[in-house]
DNA sequence: AGATCTTTCTGA
DNA sequence: CAGAAAGATCTT
């Protein structure tokens, strides 16, 4: 007796698979089980079943599942629906959500292996060079993969060796899957358990002529420990690891592997109370009731005003009810000096996931959650976190609702975190608290326009003065000397108000590298990518050009590569010129870098933060970086070197974010009682947006964003979809995208923009063009997809068309 | 996605 | 024209 199953492959293919399986060996399955399926050719991957039927599939004969993996699903029907919703939203396969949001651990699947057909014999097979170096590998090896072989080989085509090899039936093709999920172990050393005198006096008899094993023995036999590590028992007794291991091989000590959790972080011993201010209680009263009203709350709190406080005093209602909460945050950097304040709160019920975790460690808190452990009833994450199996969710906090890092805009599915787990929280029927201390245009508007709770706090903690902001001209003001041109004397004066001081300094430069292009003094060439249609930035501590979007690197740069002129200007500020300029001008000061390239790393993030907030060094020089949600005590002074890349930004978001990254950089400054400064240098001093930041004016800058979003028809009074189409050929993209955008047209009435190009027209040698379709929140928004769906269907079947690569982004940020 | 089948490219 | 690389196709 068979059934159906319907079954979701973690691929980018638009289609669920149905499969037969087994009714009397399968019959306990359950919806969100994985199940190991044949897939393609003699392939085995891992799928999630989302439909148990008897409905017989007319148009094929399904194939029958492999084995069955789960008997408890690892995810549960609301997360199913939670993937649906997104894969409908953000219009990608559900293939391509679970792909994301289920650790790749959990989703096995086969690899062809090679391996040696031992049946026959290896002499006198006058075979091609290739097939000899696969044998010798193999006999070596035992086995190779595909991909192994491709590189061994140094070509591309391998399918020749390998048909002559299995035609004379030397090797076989393997289909294994293996489990790869390890659990962390440790070596422990274990004291026998409940040894009676006698036992005792065996033991001693023993070792009477051993000297230190006796000694060590002794020294633990009234320690009433259970088991100990080497490093341990090395130090009670002083004795060394062979004696240990002699007490182990005389059969008194025991060695084991003992499964551990992976450490996060160190489980302070106590757990601390947080106490809140006035102003807090009075926030978290309105916030409680915002709740009995509405789903979602804004907390709208300026900078260093508490925020954290009020949500981990929030938190802790719903531990007491032993439900889940989702803590995200936009970055890891965040992350890391936020779990310093929070386990101090939670301890041992608190758990961290991000991407920069191990596969292992995030399977590992997968399984917490599913499980409703104990060990992670706060998930303190950045956006991935919000698929991970919550069983018993209780509340969302979304810390910096406002930032751009909630959003995936590089691989599908292309989702934004914080809408996405807005929605999360309708299925779980649980609240939503967003906080920023400038909030998005969209939240704010959601806010005032009632469908948000609001809530403000206006004063920072502590009463904690707001930094002076002072808005420096670039044009007027003397600009350092020779080797320290890209800083006023103004800015250096504050710097050295700092070293005075002993107090630390943050500088902001959203460039990396040492400068973003170089241009030839004598013939003005500008050195640019060879596959993209970018400047190449020059790295110093390298020595070489890098591409930022393919990764391309030249390092023979001594000589232009048009006229042989050796004097080639940098021109621009990267973070690497600022960090040499600093140093230059304060010999005395230490200076730190925080980047995408010192921070590539597992825990470099923390190691630079902690090292800053121990007081190590004295300034820090960083890109976007170090203006997000970072707490030290001891800086007086931010310093923006230049800020008129923010300002002008092509975008439609680019003032609001403009107004947010000043601001939040400028909330670095003033954290404790002492007087702080920011000093911005700008060579647009009159620009609007710094009136705007000078009086600390967030509802004048909101105000003004909101009346140009209703002039030009962007969010929140529309919905924007964005069509990348990319190509090698720009011809044959220009053709498609137009061709395209007359049928859409021809479909659906909203306003499209485009076709244009992109900011940056060509990355990894292809074209790339864009639409851009808006659509006024009172329309239909699923009309224009199913229409976009049905154009690209039909964009298909041109067969010119076909290898037009096609991203469809919805709600883009930019 | 990835294995395999099909078309295009490259250099004599 | 081969041989190899790039592109297209199919997956239940």
């Amino acid at each position: 007796m068979s059934f159906y199953i319907d079954v979701i492959v973690p691929l980018p293919i638009d289609i669920i698979f149905t499969y037969r399986i087994n009714k009397s060996e399968y019959g306990f399955l359950k919806k969100g089980s994985r199940v190991i399926v044949p897939f393609g050719n003699s392939k085995l991957i891992t799928g999630i079943v989302c439909k148990i039927h008897n409905e017989t599939p007319t148009l094929y004969n399904p194939k029958e599942i492999e084995y069955v993996i789960d008997e408890i699903p690892i995810v549960d029907e609301r997360q199913l629906e939670f993937f649906k919703w997104m894969s409908n939203y953000y219009m990608c396969s559900i293939g391509q959500v679970i792909k994301n949001a289920i650790p790749s651990l959990l989703l096995l699947k086969s690899e062809s292996q090679m391996v040696l057909n031992h049946d026959s014999s290896l002499e006198n097979l006058n075979l091609s060079k290739e097939s000899d170096v696969v044998i010798d590998l193999l006999v070596k090896n035992k086995k190779i993969s595909f991909h192994e072989l491709t590189d061994l080989v140094g070509k591309k085509n391998v399918n020749k060796t390998i048909n002559e090899l299995t035609e004379k039936s030397i090797i076989k093709l393997n289909n294994e899957i293996y489990d790869y999920f390890k659990s962390k172990k440790l070596t422990r050393i274990f004291f026998p358990k409940s040894l009676s005198n006698s036992d005792l006096n065996k033991i001693n008899d023993k070792l009477i002529n051993k000297k230190s094993q006796f000694k060590l023995f002794n020294k633990i036999k009234n320690l009433n420990k259970e088991n100990y590590s080497y490093q341990e028992l090395e130090k009670i007794a002083s004795v060394s690891r062979s004696t240990i291991d002699n007490l182990i091989k005389a059969n008194v000590l025991q060695k084991r592997n003992v499964e551990v959790d992976r450490k996060q972080f160190e489980v302070p011993e106590s757990i601390e109370k947080v106490y809140l201010t006035k102003d807090q209680k009075e926030a978290l009263i309105q916030i409680k009731n915002g709740f009995k009203q509405k789903n979602v709350c804004l907390l709208h709190g300026v900078t260093s005003s508490g925020k954290t406080e009020i949500y981990i005093k929030l938190i802790e209602d719903y531990i007491k009810e032993k439900k889940q909460i989702l803590f995200l945050v936009p970055e890891i950097a965040l992350t890391t000096q936020l779990v310093g304040r929070v386990k101090k709160y939670f301890g041992d019920l608190l758990s961290v996931y991000h991407s920069k975790y191990s596969v292992d460690h995030r399977t590992e808190i997968w399984k917490k959650v599913l499980n409703n452990d104990k060990k992670s009833r706060v998930i303190l994450g950045a956006r991935s976190s919000i698929f991970l199996p919550f069983s018993n969710l209780g509340l969302i906090i979304i810390d910096e609702e406002h930032e751009n890092a909630y959003k995936q805009y590089n691989t599908a599915p292309r989702y934004h975190a914080r809408d996405s787990a807005i929605y999360l929280s309708s299925i779980h029927n649980v609240k939503t608290l967003l906080g920023s201390a400038t909030p998005s245009v969209e939240s704010y508007y959601n806010a005032i326009s009632s469908k948000y709770a609001l809530i403000e706090i206006k004063k920072r903690f502590g009463n904690f003065k707001f930094p002076e902001i002072i808005i420096q001209d670039l044009r007027t003001k003397k600009v350092g000397n020779k080797e320290s041109n890209n800083f006023s004397n103004e800015l250096i004066n504050h710097i050295k108000i700092c070293e005075d001081k002993k107090t630390q300094v943050i500088l902001f430069q959203n460039r990396r590298g040492y400068s973003p292009y170089l241009e030839c003094e004598s013939c003005g060439v500008v050195y640019k990518c060879s596959n993209c249609d970018v400047s190449l930035t020059f790295h110093k501590y390298s020595n070489e050009l890098k591409c930022h979007y393919c990764g391309f690197t030249d390092k023979n740069i001594s000589k232009c590569k048009n006229c042989s002129n050796s004097n080639l200007l940098k021109k621009g500020i990267g973070t690497q010129l600022v960090e040499q300029e600093i140093k230059l001008i304060f010999p005395k000061l230490k200076v730190r870098r925080m980047d995408h390239d010192t921070t590539k790393s597992k825990n470099s993030f923390r190691k630079i933060i902690d090292d800053f907030e121990e007081n190590n060094f004295d300034v820090l020089v960083g890109t976007q970086m170090v203006t997000k949600g970072l707490d030290f005590k001891n800086v007086t002074l931010v310093g923006v070197v230049n800020a008129d890349a923010l300002i002008f930004f092509p975008s439609f978001r680019s003032q609001e974010k403009c107004y947010q990254i000043l601001q939040q950089v400028s909330g670095r400054a003033g954290r404790s009682h002492m007087d702080s400064k920011v000093v911005i240098q700008t060579y647009n001093p009159n620009h609007q947006i710094f009136k705007r930041i000078l009086k600390n004016d967030y509802r004048g800058m909101f105000n003004e964003q909101l009346n140009q979003r209703l002039l030009f028809n962007y969010p929140p009074y529309s919905r924007l979809i964005k069509i990348t189409m990319k190509h090698r050929d720009l011809n044959n993209l220009d053709q498609a995208i137009v061709w395209f955008s007359s049928l859409l047209r021809k479909r659906i009435k909203n306003d499209i923009l485009g076709p244009e190009f992109p900011i940056i027209p060509r990355i990894k040698n292809k074209f790339i063009k864009q639409l851009l379709i808006k659509i006024s929140v009172n329309n239909s928004f699923k009309n224009p997809k199913s229409a976009i769906l049905k154009s690209i269907k039909s964009m298909g079947t041109v067969s010119k068309f076909k290898s037009i690569e096609i991203i469809i982004d919805v709600d883009p940020y930019d």
